[in-house]
DNA sequence: CCCCGGCTGCATCCTTCGATGTACCGCGGG
DNA sequence: CCCGCGGTACATCGAAGGATGCAGCCGGGG
């Protein structure tokens, strides 16, 4: 039995949500939130296998409610919304939502996302999967080109400095953070140019930056 | 009706999509492929509507094939394969594909595959689709933290020198690829770190990243 | 026309950086 | 024990960077 919890402001809607899942023999209506905050508050109380998320809502949005229940490990948040805009679809399964259906969707296809998510899988409505296939490709694949294996080579002291130089400090800002003489910070900043075969704390601090420290 | 080229080198598991196919009313199969060469031949020669792509096949893997035939147009391409490994599924969609399916998928699923992806939609298998949401989620944001907009005040000389020190050169460096003098560069350093409201070439060279310039 | 303001360019002066030499500490092996 | 070695620490000095002042150049008004 597949437990949901049904968050969606218009209570219209919401009921002819619970209806269709009533419907199934396999799936149960575990509660009924209005907005954000109670759909939070009751995904801790209930611990539902999953939730059906409207992503406008009043006090917390879809969104950021998705965020907080994926982040306690409440369940599985299945969002669900009129609109496929952009923002909402890349929000949400960046907020860590493991499926993505639009309202139009049949009461059919409703139940079977329900079970797919619920069996852990991932959903996506066929007519937002082609922009999030073209925004994934559109993203530049996980740089290969910086290696964190070179970081092995350094000291810890030295990774520290090197983690400041990525801020854009100076050698009297990393001294006063690390607690040291600016002498010192020099010598440090020189070794790990050294060893990271680079010739200016600029070239240290793009490494920094892509190898995000 | 929907023409399909199918490219799958195992003639056996080849007859077996092909029959499936040829099951429904609406759809052709307008040619086969054993391999990745003959599969953007046929594309190029049949314009189909949608290729069905192995992965693993022989002279040109399907993941090139769909470079390929996405890159000049010829069809949209819809992968098939029996391994969900990450490599072919991020490297299929990065290629262009606009949908990746399990070759354990039902023929019914193949079928409504193939009508999705013909209808311009995209189509992922959900035994995949966690992993790709997981993968994009875990992709950083495009940081709205720089502000491009900032770069307006700057003029095309200062962005020119903002774009050497994200790649980590020296004021010397800049002056022999922008062809002036040290001095100068100095002076555009010195104005760009004004307008941007920085204390150090290093700050800019981060900021300079983090736009990706 | 001339003036003004912004962009570009260069030179001067002081600050910061980076290379180098040295010293101290802790540790493992001869 | 003493030595060597790697990590950390500091001082010194030449080199690079950054601030500032100033000059030519162009385009739009007055």
């Amino acid at each position: 039995m597949i437990r949901v919890l049904v968050a969606e402001d218009q209570s219209a809607v919401r009921a002819g949500l619970v209806l269709i899942l009533r419907s199934a023999p396999d799936i149960e209506v575990a509660g009924e939130a209005a907005d954000g905050e109670q759909a939070v508050a009751l995904a801790r109380e209930l611990r539902p296998d999953l939730v059906l998320m409207d992503v406008q809502m009043p006090r917390l949005d879809g969104v950021s409610a998705t965020r907080r229940i994926v982040a306690e490990r409440l369940a599985d948040v299945l969002v669900l919304t009129t609109f496929d805009l952009d923002e909402y679809v890349f929000g949400a399964l960046r907020a860590g939502a493991s499926g993505f259906l639009l309202k139009n969707a049949e009461a059919r296809e409703l139940l079977e996302a329900v079970r797919t998510v619920a069996r852990g899988e991932g959903l996506i409505s066929p007519a937002v999967t082609r922009r999030l296939i073209a925004e994934f490709a559109a993203r530049p694949a996980r740089e290969p080109a910086a290696d964190p294996s070179v970081l092995d080579r350094l000291t810890r002291r030295e990774r520290e400095v090197l983690s400041c130089l990525g801020e854009g400090l100076s050698n009297a800002g990393i001294a006063e953070r690390l607690e040291m003489a600016e002498a010192t910070v020099k010598t440090h900043v020189s070794r790990l140019l050294g060893k990271l075969e680079l010739r200016s704390r600029v070239q240290a601090a793009v490494l920094a930056q892509e190898l995000r420290i």
